[in-house]
Parts: C-alpha cells; structure tokens; sequence
DNA sequence: CTGTCCCCATGACGACGGTCATACCGTCGA
DNA sequence: TCGACGGTATGACCGTCGTCATGGGGACAG
C-alpha cells in the first residue's frame, strides 16, 4: 500500500454524506444520566451532586451532520457540551468562503467564550457527523459556576488553551504559505489521533476537500491540487475514512519544522 | 487642514525614537501603593486588604521603549500589569517579520494567559513608549485568585473578550485584502480612541510604518504605499503623534462595510 | 557643516494563489 | 438503465502582494 505508485484508478475517495442544509433544529432524547457527565472532562471534577443538578437542567439532542448547533450572532441560550460527534466551529468570510476556527469532538464544550458574559457567538457551529450534545440552560450553567471552583478552573484551562492555538494559527496564516499550513494541519492531526500503519500514520479523521480548504484558509482549488500532488509525490493518501501520513519526513521539511 | 490637497513637504512624520533592541533588564522602582491598584480594573473589585497584599508583593519596573518585558517561551514568573505605556504582543514569524497580535495600554494585563497554567509564554512583549509595569509573582497571584471571585470574573471576562478579538483578527487575514485589513485597522482605532478634530477624526496612537505592517500582517513597503496613497488622496494622514482620519466614509467603504 | 543612521517613499519584477471553466467519477433515485 | 448531483481533478489566466533595489529627508553626533 505504500511502497508502489498510487494509480488514479485506486485512489479511495472520501465518502462523506452530502451536506443537508435543511435541519436545523435537532431531534430531543431522553433525559441525561448523571453518569454520563462523569466522562466530559469538563464536569468530572465537580461534586457528585452538582452533577446530578447538571443533568437534571439538561437536555440531549441530536445532530445529523450539517445540522446546525448555533449561529454567528445569536445569543447563548444553553452551555452545551459534545457527547459524541464532531462539530466545527466557524466563521463565514465575506465573499461566500467559509473559514473553520476548530473542530471540536467528544468531551469538548461548545461555545464557552460566549456564555460566560453573554456575549452573541462570535462564530458558527455545525455537526460534521451524526452528534449528540448535551445542553444546559446558561442560567443553570452560571449558577453552577459560582458554587464550583473546579469548573472556574477548567473553563480558564480551556480558554487560555484556545486562545494559544489561535495565537498560533495566527501567525500561521500571517507567515507561511498554503502548503506550509497542510502540512502543519496534518502533522497536528497525525499528533493528536494518528496511529501507526505500515511505517506511517493513519489519522481516523474524515474531512472533504472543502474543510481542508476552510480549515487553512484556502480555495477548494488550492486545496484538490496539493492533496492531489501528495497523493502522487507518496506523501499523504486519502481514504474513504481518513488520512495516511505516507512520509511524515517530508511534511515536517514542508511545514518548516 | 482637510479643504486643500496635501502637499508631500507637508505630510508630516511620525516621530519615533529609534528602538534600542539594548535593554533587556528593566529599571526597579519604589515599593507601588495600594491606591495605585485602584486605578487597575482587574484590582478594582477586589477587597481593599488583597490590594494591600498584592501591593506589598509586587514592584513596579520601568521599560524605555523598545525594552523586552517578556519573551515568548519564558516561564511565565511573574503577572504583570501595564501602570502607564503601552506594550506590543507580539509573535516572531519564520521569515523574520513580526506579528503584532495586540497593543496593550494603561490598566491592561499582560500574560494573562500564561499565568494562569504556567504555560510559557506563546507571544513577546515589549514596550512602545517609556512605560511602567506592576510585577506580582505567579504565586502570590495565583493564592490572591484562590480568594478573589472578583479577579477570576475579571480574568475570564478579559480572556474571553481577547478569544473573540482573536477570531475576528483570524477571519479577517484569511478573508480581506490588505487595503482592507488597514481600513479595519484605522476604523478600530478610531473608534476606541479617536476625537473629532476638524470633520474628521485624530486618533492619539503614534505607530511606525513598520508596525502598522505588523498589525496587519504585511510587509512595510505595502504598508507605506497604502499609507502614502491615502495621504494623497486625502483618506488619512500621518503626524507626530498620530494619525487623521480625514475621510471615514472611504475607509468605511474599503473596510467592506 | 558634514557624515551617518533610521524611517519613509517609489519603481520594477515575479510568484503564489484566487478565479473561471471544464471534465471525470461514484452514488443515488426515478 | 439513465440522468442528476455532489465531490474530486486539472488547466488557463491574472491580480495582489512580497521581494529587491534605489533614493530622499530629518535627527543627531562629531
């Protein structure tokens, strides 16, 4: 699989379901269990029974993929929290382009900035598969905060741990060109879930050409024509779900160290 | 000052001095007095008798412009807090330009981010102008967070703010041209800063053509032929400590709306 | 007064990457 | 089986903006 030229013919593609624009309000499910807060990072730490008032306060729903969680502008109405699934957080550019800010995952809160001050959204969100997220009324949310200093402790965790990254992707998008910032997607993706397959990395993380663009900044175009020349050059395959880091040496080169 | 074209002898110059990269260590100061505390937002709310003890905990340093007040990478030792001056935080990029990630004034925190979970620093910072900073340890900080809800409220109030400011930042590098991106530069200071001054607006917030091009993530002869093209066109003009925005309505309109 | 230094200014040139246009292929529904 | 659709692929073109090179002007030291 990785030792010979890749032939167009087998090129796998990605199989992701189209994009249905039409959902937006997601289906309601049973009542939340206790238990099930204990594996969000976010609420592991805080007292038995403030989780149980989190579950009681709260509601599950579900997302099919393109199904959006919340909108740039609204107000936070709920503090919610990924219970499985992905979900990409975004922003619309002037001149139609979309640019995604961070996918987020199982475990991961959702809109923390906002709810906190009560501020709109400053971005979008919407499901990337098929998720369930678990919300908890902001009123609900605040008054849990002033009695739980753990929960103050990893709301500021994971502020300041998101604030780093954007500083980072910053400069990225500031300094170094397109191809630069494949290859760091990448190399992050292959960090963060990648596992060893025949001498390189498989990463579990299925995304179109279309979020790839929008997650560095680019046109669907730019985007085809480096993954397609990857493909070629044996550097990085795509399968129908997820990538293969082919030769991790050469995108390290690429990205700059 | 607005009526008559500008002529090139006129257009008068910033005048900035020149950024000794020398200073390193900067000067000690007397012992800060609890009043002064007052002054700072962040301490404002908290009880009078934690300002005594972050006052009796910290010193007060002075930097000359162009004096490093940290650098990206260090330990975070200290929390710090701008008295006077304004400070540059700031990323190196590979390439050897800077990215100006923000200016910080009077009142501001510096390192926020950082302090909070040790992390090392992810930017640089260093003085604009003469300026003088309050240094309180990271562990008398950190004991004074313990106690004070108010300081902690306060810290993710700033943080999440500055998380918001970042997005937009981000969106706009990645979806606006240059021209564009100045405009919004101009627009933003006016808007925190400028007065009205002759049917336009002065804003009192001198930069160098160099970091008016670190803001913005370009290069300085970009930078000065936008600048010196809206000085012709009598857009916005230059001076010894500051700038004129003579026509908003055009930088309105390049902005994108 | 004169040399030096730093900041500002302007022109020429080229490349990276965005835009437009077209085509291929697999899936799905009629 | 056929047609429509969405995602992927590739070529041609061109504008924006980064790079290099050169020059002017004010401030300051000697």
């Amino acid at each position: 699989m990785t030792g010979h030229a890749v032939q167009p013919a087998e090129r796998a593609l990605i199989r992701i379901s189209p994009v249905h624009q039409c959902g937006y309000h997601a289906r309601h499910m049973p009542v939340p269990d206790p238990d099930l807060l204990v594996r969000l990072p976010l609420f592991r730490r805080v007292r038995p029974e403030d989780r149980v008032r989190v579950a009681a306060a709260g509601r599950l729903r579900r997302y099919e993929r393109g199904d959006v969680v919340f909108e740039e502008g609204e107000p936070p109405d709920d503090f919610v929290t990924i219970v499985e699934g992905r979900v990409k957080i975004f922003k619309r550019l002037p001149g139609g382009r979309d640019l995604i800010l961070q996918i987020f995952g199982t475990g991961d809160p959702l809109g923390a900035v906002a709810v906190y001050e009560g501020r709109p959204y400053p971005a979008s969100a919407q499901a990337l598969d098929p998720t369930v997220c678990l919300h908890v009324p902001r009123q609900a949310f605040l008054g849990l905060l002033e009695e739980s200093p753990a929960l103050v402790r990893g709301l500021l965790s994971g502020l300041t741990l998101r604030l780093i990254e954007l500083t980072e992707r910053l400069s990225e998008l500031a300094g170094a060109g397109v191809e630069a910032r494949f290859a760091r997607l990448f190399l992050k993706l292959s960090e963060q879930f990648g596992i060893p397959r025949d001498g390189g990395r498989f990463v579990p993380f299925p995304l179109s050409r279309q979020e790839l663009a929008d997650m560095t900044g680019t046109t669907i175009e730019t985007c085809i024509r480096i993954m397609s020349r990857w493909g070629k050059e044996g550097v990085l395959t795509t399968e129908r779900d997820g990538f293969v880091l082919v030769n991790g040496q050469v995108l390290e080169q690429l990205a700059g160290r």
